[in-house]
This record gives structure tokens, C-alpha cells and sequence, in this order.
DNA sequence: GCAGATATATCGCCGATCGATATATTGGTG
DNA sequence: CACCAATATATCGATCGGCGATATATCTGC
């Protein structure tokens, strides 16, 4: 992928943030650190600390994750672990998303042949 | 698809809306209520006009789509029509989107069927 | 005359993402 | 010991795009 601007990788990451933390989940409870790792490997674009925090907030909020702290050796660590709000969440979000896509490709991709022939 | 709420729909469109109104001018020139409805019907959401006329008036100003008053009958049409700027920005845009759309996928979709399995 | 579709435009609000910053522990290097 | 990097969570203000509301204007049909 090419180098995004600020602004272009800021909203890539709109719409789909939230779902991709709820999915990272469904295999078992995981803590922030971790999760924005795995987000970073899977997007292949780095989430902002100061996006995440937040956004973990917000999903324990809105009853879909549930925090556990585990102390031990270091910084303690917040492990999230999907509620069953949270797992009815990611399903219908994820359809949506799968839906929305679809119908996207219908417009994107040709023209995207369209300007590779002309440009 | 279900019914997005306003927050989600809003989210949505931030990473693809641009994207999205570059696309449909690819087959020639449009006047913005027809790219409206346009990106209604391929998205499957409503575009609201406070935030596609600004957004016009966005890639105007960098240059990627050149505007073009139509005097006629009733109140007067402003066509759009890309530029080789805009062209470009399409391609880039467009190859971007499908790049982080594949990564994605590898995520959600895994996610989507352990989750459909569990509840 | 009046409602509804067509058509463009602007305004202030909202909220997600960001970079910067703070805080704290551990492990490695000089 | 001092120092730095990695780990780990958290908060703050700034940014900026999409939204609903609103304004304006023309045309068609009732």
C-alpha cells in the first residue's frame, strides 16, 4: 500500500476501528497493548495509543467488552473479554460491513479499470 | 443490510466517500444531485446534501474535479468533471482501499464465522 | 396557492482519530 | 549507576468530515 497522508489514514481507519477490535477479540480476551499489535499487523496501518485507550473505553461503556486487571510483573494490564452484547455486535457489524463492501466493489472496481485504460 | 445507526453511517462514509464521488464521475461528468443519488444507489446509504456539496467544493479546490455551470431550465446545474489530477487521486485512492479492504478481510471474515458459531 | 421534487449552498454541532504528554516498570547498555 | 528503549495504560486539546437544519430558487401537478 502506498503511503497514506495524515488524513487519509486517519479515515481509513473510520467505520471499521470498532468492528476490527470487537473481531481481534472473538479469540479469546486479550489487553490493549496486544490488541494494538494485532490491529497493526492485520490493517498493516499503526493505531494511535490515543485512539485505542479510548476506543476500548467506549466498547466497555456500551456493555460489549468487560475489563479484568491482571497484575503481575510490569505495568498491569487490562485484559478485555467479548460480552455477549459484544459478540451480537460484531455480528451484525460485521454483516453490515460485508454488505457495504460488496456494494462498493460494484462501483470502485470498475472504475478503477476505467482509469487505469484512460490514465 | 440493517439499519446503520447515525454514528456508523457517518464513519462509513469518512473513509469512502471521497473515493466513492471520484468513481462515479469516471463515465463523464455529474452535477452534484445526480452524483447524490448515484452514491445512494451504489452504497446503499444516503449521502446528505450538507456533506456532499462541501465535499464538492473539497476537491474542487485541490484541483481534482473542474466545475461547469449548465444554464437551462430550472434551478441551475453545476457539473463536475475530473481532472488527470483527479484521475490519479482515484487510482491511488481506489488501489489504497483495496489493499487495506484485502487485509481486512483476513481478519473479519475468521471472525465472523467463530462468531456465528459461538451465538 | 401549495406541496413536493429538483438543485445548490452554508452553518454550527458532534465525535472519532490523532499527536503530545504523563506515568510506571522492566531489561539491557555503557 | 545513569540512560534509553520497550512495555503498558491513560488523558488532553486540536483537527476535520459528515450531519441536520435552514435558506433559496424553479418547475410540475393537484
Amino acid at each position: 500500500m502506498a503511503q497514506l497522508d495524515d488524513q487519509a489514514r486517519r479515515d481509513l481507519f473510520r467505520g471499521s476501528l470498532d468492528t476490527m477490535v470487537l473481531a481481534v477479540l472473538v479469540d479469546g480476551p486479550q489487553y490493549g497493548y496486544a490488541i494494538q499489535k494485532k490491529v497493526r499487523e492485520a490493517s498493516g496501518q499503526s493505531v494511535a495509543a490515543g485512539s485505542l485507550y479510548p476506543l476500548l473505553h467506549r466498547l466497555e461503556v456500551e456493555g460489549l467488552v468487560t475489563p479484568q486487571w491482571e497484575e503481575g510483573k510490569g505495568r498491569p494490564r487490562k485484559w478485555y473479554a467479548l460480552t455477549p452484547a459484544g459478540q451480537a455486535r460484531l455480528k451484525s457489524q460485521a454483516a453490515d460491513w460485508q454488505a457495504y463492501l460488496a456494494r462498493l466493489q460494484g462501483l470502485i472496481l470498475p472504475a478503477l479499470r476505467r482509469v487505469a485504460t484512460q490514465g
